[in-house]
DNA sequence: ACACTTGTAATAGCAACCATTACAAATCAA
DNA sequence: TTGATTTGTAATGGTTGCTATTACAAGTGT
């Protein structure tokens, strides 16, 4: 499986505030920065207000930044996407009369769990200010 | 997206196959010990077989390790199931003519590539023989 | 020969994701 | 105040990927 794009349009969204911050960037406007739907844009920033990130207020056009990107790490996003709590799934029935059966769960949610949490922490050590600072530098060769 | 349990299959079988090595495990045994059904058991140990870690005959029952389960990690088993490439998806058209989008796709990439590395590097911290040690421990209390 | 097993294809059901349309509610400019 | 614009949200449809299930050819072993 597969995280969705939605991360990446949640990652450009807010790149999007960080580099433009005087303006108000209608959904419209950066629909077609990203290349998707205007829709899509509103359902993200809606993910992304309920979890603190930024502030909107409908009929008025622009999102804003609740705080300085500095202080948004790409698993807040992550987070604020809210894609799954678990990134691997378990199979649901094993057999309780098998002795790996019975305990193969507890010994998969281990190695799972650690996983995951190396991925997340990976993803806590860049800021989107960081992102933005590579978009720019990039921008000017 | 979420990591199929196809992987949690996987880990099962060759748990199976290091916790019964004397065996001929059927498909349909380890299905019931699995709690699927029995044609998953075989497509997951098709891939098993297509990744060099398992070997089957047709019309033979069992299956078979081709190596010791010290020299097989989690993540050798979930390359094996060959899920996706790419854990993280990208939006695939961002607007060339906006200075984000045309350079978002690389920055993104940077920090999915990593945290990618990360989780991956986790996995190949376990090999196959902990996952039975530790399912034998837990069933001797 | 006959029962059993593997390997594989085909089909269906289901869930998640994105695109799109539609529209109420709020804002803002004339 | 009126009308255009924008946000927020619901509803629908198409697509994709995963699992379950049926079916059956090919190989094995007694």
């Amino acid at each position: 499986m597969r995280i969705a794009s939605r991360f990446a349009i949640a990652v450009h969204i807010l790149s999007l505030l960080g580099t433009f911050p005087e303006e108000s960037l209608t959904s419209d406007w950066m629909a077609s920065s990203i290349g998707v739907n205007a829709v899509i844009v509103r359902n993200v920033i809606g993910m992304l207000r309920r979890a603190g990130l930024v502030t909107t207020q409908q009929g008025a056009a622009g999102a804003f930044l609740a705080r300085p990107l500095q202080q948004i790490t790409v698993l807040d996003v992550y987070r604020a996407i809210g894609m799954e709590d678990d990134l691997f799934t378990l199979h649901q029935s094993p057999n309780p009369n098998c002795p790996v059966g019975r305990n193969i769960q507890r010994a998969l949610g281990t190695v799972f769990t650690k996983a995951q949490q190396e991925m997340e922490a990976q993803l806590a050590k860049t800021t989107m200010a960081q992102i933005v600072r590579e978009i720019k530098a990039a921008d000017k060769p």
